[in-house]
DNA sequence: GAACCTGTTGTTAGCGCTAGCGATAGCGCT
DNA sequence: AGCGCTATCGCTAGCGCTAACAACAGGTTC
């Protein structure tokens, strides 16, 4: 590397300084010119000013405000290892109920100084695989998905990103690290037992089983079960495949409910947005809810208890599902253990007008 | 690690390699070193592999997957200076027309490999400007707002970042950069209109337009203009003040509203979400829309039209609105020119059973 | 054969920040 | 005086990556 030394001290290669397209902003070191301290000083003023001496950090602060400066997060990760950010998962986010978890997950986090990354996978697995990947490039110190059934690409990626992990919004015998969560099946089950407590004997579920939302899919093994131990029948089921999540579909849904079983007393449908798009169609028609057809949904958002007749449903702890989320993985970001890492937040069926 | 060089060069002071933390993930290098080529090789196969040979790329790519490289954005943020992130500034998430503004910007752009950061300012404009400063922080190449007005320490900050903003859902004679928007006056004008031609005279409007809402209160300025010129009345008004955008608000509106104009034939509200929530109430309470009351929303939310009765209300493009956006933005950080900066996308009533 | 490309790979020097020490001064105690 | 402690601040060496150039092989042009 070096060349001959020689007699004399050999100087370095006379190399002047490479081009670089200067930075468009102000940096550490500006502050620090600005205010005659050094770059580390300022950093400290920055990250924790009780550090610093009144007078110096009087100094700093004052030249801090007068360069407008705005630290680079990109430099400071790559520094310290730490993002001081955690990536969300969710299916979709105009989906309210996981809007909710989002909100009270990212409201939690960021009291901590903690910014959140939200995903949608738009319900495709694979989708997800990719999304954690890309995300994964941001060295996020904490993850929530949403959900309990994963691709093993997804769980190598889970495992290997080094950081807590939650899961949230269904229920696991063997979880990948934390869980916040419920079993949709023991839900559906308890609809089913409601509506069999009501009178209902002939009860269609509905919803979007088959394609990517394994929530949906864990509802429906709880009506298959809580039908066949309550009314020993034949599981009566439609599903709205890989159509959104919409009223529209809702409508479609009720439509093939009607038409595949057309004795049917009631509907249970996966989602609120299913039930209330039939809820409103029912009514249109002027078929009698829950006279001649019982309809129940899932999730308790606002609209339900709006609509006329109101709409039975199962209410979910949404946004304390994020909060939970959100102190566990605190807990595990800070370096301790936490005693319970699995946390069943339950649910509720919620009865009103449409059974 | 060199031996002593002879004569008496002064050693440079023998001091070990501090301790860092070791990096938990696998780097650039490791790669390089399975595949037997340099780190720069491997960089140019995960960002341009046809700049490399088809032999050197399957060796790298083959490296690549056996050590399960995952980039390290941070560092290729610092060291390229640009992040390839677009943050997005709304007033709420979970207010579905903005989710569809989102989603279609952000669909658009992760097409072009950039990522979305979402951030919502819960409709309060200093929370704006904190938000948008720990956003910049991770140093976007481009901004998109929600809303056309602004506090002076936000344009500040637009304008310091020296990326292309584009400004949305608003319309401004002195946008700060790009701005894709209509006008929230003229829509809310059309819609008294609307309810003019209706034979509707006493029209109340109703919103939240004194508490951060700009573009509630351009609707309120709108409604103004149209109310004197179309029928030189007294505006009649009611507001939700700080209240969320909820159907319950909305029914508390309804109630202020008739509590204080008893005699109003019809009621705009400045969402949606309010319209929908007086609806429900009104069918309940037995009050017949639209013979008795006329309602009307804002927004066109897919709820609107299932409704019973269905609810008129102002459509507004609002994946239009995503997917220009992101397309003027792209065209800028390509470093091109935007020939039309501010586009207009409109609006339009529609018309159904409420009015 | 010199001069000039073109395609492919490697080398070097940072990007802006922070961890991990050192260095120094001031203080209290023995 | 000597020791140890604390508070405050600075120095240095990276974090993992990429821009800019350098180096070279193989070909083409005149």
């Amino acid at each position: 590397m070096t060349p001959d030394i020689v007699s004399g001290v050999s100087q370095p290669p006379p190399r002047r300084p490479r081009k670089r397209s200067a930075t468009r902003s102000v940096t550490l070191s500006d502050v620090a010119a600005a205010a005659g301290v050094s770059a580390q000083t300022v950093s400290r003023v920055v990250r924790d000013p009780l550090s610093v001496s009144d007078e110096t950090r009087a100094r700093v602060q004052a030249a801090l405000t007068a360069t407008g400066y705005v630290p680079n997060l990109a430099a400071s990760n790559l520094a310290s290892n730490r993002s001081r950010t955690v990536a969300a998962l969710v299916p979709q986010i105009n989906a309210s109920v996981f809007a909710d978890t989002v909100h009270a997950f990212s409201t939690a986090l960021a009291a901590h100084g903690y910014q959140i990354f939200v995903g949608t996978t738009d319900y495709r697995p694979e989708h997800e695989e990719e999304v954690l990947r890309s995300f994964l490039g941001r060295r996020p110190d904490g993850l929530l998905v949403v959900g309990t059934r994963h691709t093993p690409g997804t769980l190598t990626l889970l495992g290997a990103a080094g950081v807590p992990v939650v899961e949230t919004w269904g229920w696991s015998e063997d979880p990948v690290d934390l869980l916040v969560g419920f079993s949709n099946a023991a839900a559906a089950a308890a609809m089913v037992d409601h509506l069999v407590r009501r009178g209902r004997r002939r009860i269609t579920f509905a919803g979007r089983h088959t394609s990517g939302d394994p929530r949906a899919a864990e509802r429906l093994d709880g009506y298959h079960g809580a039908v066949r131990d309550l009314l020993g029948s034949e599981p009566r089921t439609v599903d709205a495949g890989p159509e959104p999540v919409t009223m529209d579909t809702g409508v479609a849904l009720l439509d093939l409910a009607l038409e595949r079983y057309p004795d049917s007393d009631a509907v249970m449908f996966s989602s609120d947005v299913f039930a209330a798009g039939a809820l409103q169609a029912c009514v249109r028609r002027g078929i009698d809810v829950p006279g001649t057809l019982a309809l129940a949904g899932f999730g308790d958002f606002e609209l339900a208890r709006h609509l006329v007749p109101a709409l039975t449903t199962v209410a979910v702890p949404s946004a304390q599902i994020g909060e939970l989320s959100a102190e566990l993985l605190l807990t595990r970001m800070r370096g301790a253990a936490v005693d319970v890492p699995h946390r069943d937040v339950g649910y509720r069926v919620v009865a009103r007008e449409s059974t």
